[in-house]
RNA sequence: GCGGGUGUAGCUCAGUUGGUUAGAGCGCCUGAUUGUGGUUCAGGAGGUCGUGGGUUCGAUCCCCAUCACUCGCCCCA
C-alpha cells in the first residue's frame, strides 16, 4: 500500500454519514411503498451497451464520464452512471411486459468520471423510481407527486423549486430541432465555441447555456411550446392542470433540457441554489422510446433520480441514534455475570451497551459517551441480597432493584 | 477535460521576514475519586508541517513537479 487515500472522488461513509444517508434512502422508501412502487436492485455494472445505445452517443455521460472496463472474457462492462437503463434493461431480461405497470424504486451507488466538486462526486448514491407501462399523462403526475412527497417529508420543499418543461413527443421535437437549428446557424458567430459543437450534437442543449452570448442569441430563439403539436400539448397541459390540482405549485422553464436522448414530454428537476454550482436535486422525465430501443417490446415509461449526498446536505438533521442502556459491572469477577445480564436483556429487545475494558468507573464515562440514558450496575453487596444498582444517567439518581425485577422496571422507566 | 484557491496533531486553526526542542483550543489517555459518568483540577500521549525533487551552511517556510481537497467552467443527482 503506497496510498492510504481513498481514489479521487469516492468517500468512506462513517456511521454519522451513514445514518443521515440510511435517514434519506428510508424516507424515500417509505414514502415510495404509499405510492406502490416497490424497490427493486439492478447490478451496479452492465454490459457497455446498455448505456452507451440508450443514453445518446452525444450525452456527456456517454463520451466523458463512464467507467468502462473490459473482463477477462474479453467483454465490455461499465459501472452504471444512472439508474434508468439498468431497470429498463431489467424489465426487458425478465419480461416484465407481462407486469406492467410496472412501478419500482431503487437505490444505492451511481459512478462518473467527471471532475468532483461540492455535491459532486465519482462515486455518489441515487434513490430513483420509474414507472413503465402507461402512457397517459397521469403517470408523469403520480411520479412526481411522490417525489414532491419524499422531498416534503425530508422538509426540503422550502429549498428547492419545481421546474417543468415539455420536450414534446418525437414528431413536434424534429420539427423544433429543424427550426431551432437553422435559427442558430444563422447567428452562428454569435454563438460560443461551446454552443457551435452543440448546434452539431444536440442544438436544444445551447437553450440553457450559461454564456452571456448565447443568452442573447437564445433569448430570440423560436419558442418550443408554439412547435409542440395537438397531442404534446394536451399531454403536458395534463400534467400541469393535475399537479395543479394536487396543490403543487412549480414553474414553467422553457430553457430545461435534460441531458439524456432518450427523454420526451415531460421534463422536470426540483432545482435549489444552496449547493454551490449544482443545481438539480431530483430530476426526471418521460422516456417512451427507451425500451423498444434497447429491443424491447414498445413501452412508454417515466421516472426520476435523486441524489443522496445532496438530499443529505440539504436535509434537517436525522433522527438521533437511540439511548442505549449500559451494564457495568463493579469489579472483573463480575464481567461474565454483566455479559450474561446484557444479553438476557437483548433477548428482551432492549439497546444494551456492554464494554470490553476498563474498571468500573472507565465503562461509566463510556456509558455517558454513548447517551446512554441508564446504567445497570452490578456489584457485589446488591448481588448478595439478588438486586442490582439501576442509575439513571440524566438525574443521577440511582436505586437497587431486584433481579427478577429489572425487565419489569426498564420497560415501564425506559422504553 | 480547462481555470483559481488550499494542504501544519483525530478535528478546527495559529506560526516561522528560511535557523537548532513546531503551538493553541477541542478531542483522546492517566491521576485526584482502589463501588459511580457528565463539572473541575493536575499530568500525559499524539506531527515524515500532503508527497517527491531542487535552491541553500540550513527548508514546514522559497522554486518545480505531483497527489488530494475545494471553488468555478463543461455537464449533471
Amino acid at each position: 500500500m503506497t496510498n492510504l487515500q481513498p481514489v479521487r472522488g469516492t468517500h468512506d461513509l462513517l456511521p454519522d454519514d451513514r445514518r443521515r444517508h440510511r435517514h434519506v434512502e428510508n424516507t424515500a422508501q417509505k414514502i415510495s411503498e404509499l405510492y406502490g412502487f416497490d424497490e427493486m436492485t439492478t447490478p451496479i455494472f452492465e454490459f457497455t451497451d446498455v448505456f452507451a445505445r440508450t443514453l445518446g452517443d452525444t450525452s456527456d455521460i456517454v463520451t466523458k464520464e463512464m467507467y468502462t472496463f473490459e473482463t477477462k472474457g474479453g467483454e465490455s462492462v461499465t459501472l452504471r452512471p444512472e439508474g434508468t437503463a439498468g431497470v429498463a434493461r431489467a424489465f426487458i431480461s425478465n419480461g416484465l411486459a407481462q407486469h406492467v405497470p410496472v412501478k419500482a424504486f431503487y437505490k444505492g451507488p451511481m459512478f462518473r468520471h467527471e471532475r468532483p466538486q461540492k455535491g459532486r462526486q465519482r462515486q455518489f448514491h441515487q434513490i430513483g423510481v420509474e414507472l413503465i407501462g402507461v402512457e397517459g399523462p397521469q403517470a408523469d403526475i403520480e411520479v412526481i407527486a411522490l417525489g414532491h412527497h419524499i422531498l416534503k417529508e425530508l422538509g426540503l420543499l422550502k429549498s428547492t423549486v419545481l421546474e417543468i418543461n415539455s420536450l414534446g413527443d418525437v414528431e413536434s421535437r424534429t420539427a423544433f430541432r429543424a427550426v431551432l437549428t437553422d435559427y442558430f446557424q444563422s447567428h452562428e458567430s454569435d454563438l460560443s465555441e461551446d454552443s457551435r459543437n452543440r448546434l452539431v450534437k444536440n442544438p436544444l442543449r445551447i437553450l440553457d447555456s450559461k454564456d452571456d452570448g448565447d443568452r442573447k442569441v437564445v433569448a430570440g430563439a423560436p419558442d418550443f411550446a408554439a412547435y409542440l403539436n395537438d397531442d404534446s400539448k394536451a399531454f403536458i397541459d395534463t400534467v400541469h392542470q393535475g399537479l395543479t390540482d394536487l396543490g403543487i405549485s412549480f414553474e414553467r422553464n422553457p430553457k430545461l433540457v435534460r441531458g439524456l436522448d432518450y427523454y420526451c414530454h415531460t421534463a422536470f428537476e426540483f432545482t435549489t441554489s444552496e449547493l454551490g454550482a449544482q443545481s438539480a436535486v431530483l430530476a426526471g422525465g418521460r422516456y417512451d422510446g427507451l425500451i423498444e430501443q434497447m429491443g424491447g417490446p414498445s413501452t412508454p415509461g417515466v421516472g426520476w433520480a435523486a441524489g443522496i449526498e445532496r438530499l443529505a446536505m440539504l436535509a434537517e438533521d436525522s433522527p438521533a441514534k437511540d439511548r442505549p442502556i449500559s451494564v457495568v459491572p463493579v469489579s472483573p469477577d463480575l464481567f461474565a455475570r454483566a455479559q450474561e445480564m446484557a444479553q438476557s436483556l437483548r433477548n428482551e429487545g432492549f439497546f444494551i451497551e456492554f464494554s470490553f475494558t476498563g474498571n468500573m468507573k472507565r465503562r461509566l464515562k463510556r456509558a455517558d459517551k454513548s447517551n446512554a440514558r441508564a446504567a445497570l450496575i452490578l456489584g457485589e453487596d446488591e448481588l448478595k441480597d439478588d438486586k442490582v444498582m439501576l442509575r439513571d444517567l440524566d438525574s443521577g439518581e440511582q436505586e437497587a432493584i431486584s433481579l427478577s425485577a429489572v425487565v419489569a422496571t426498564l420497560q415501564t422507566k425506559y422504553r
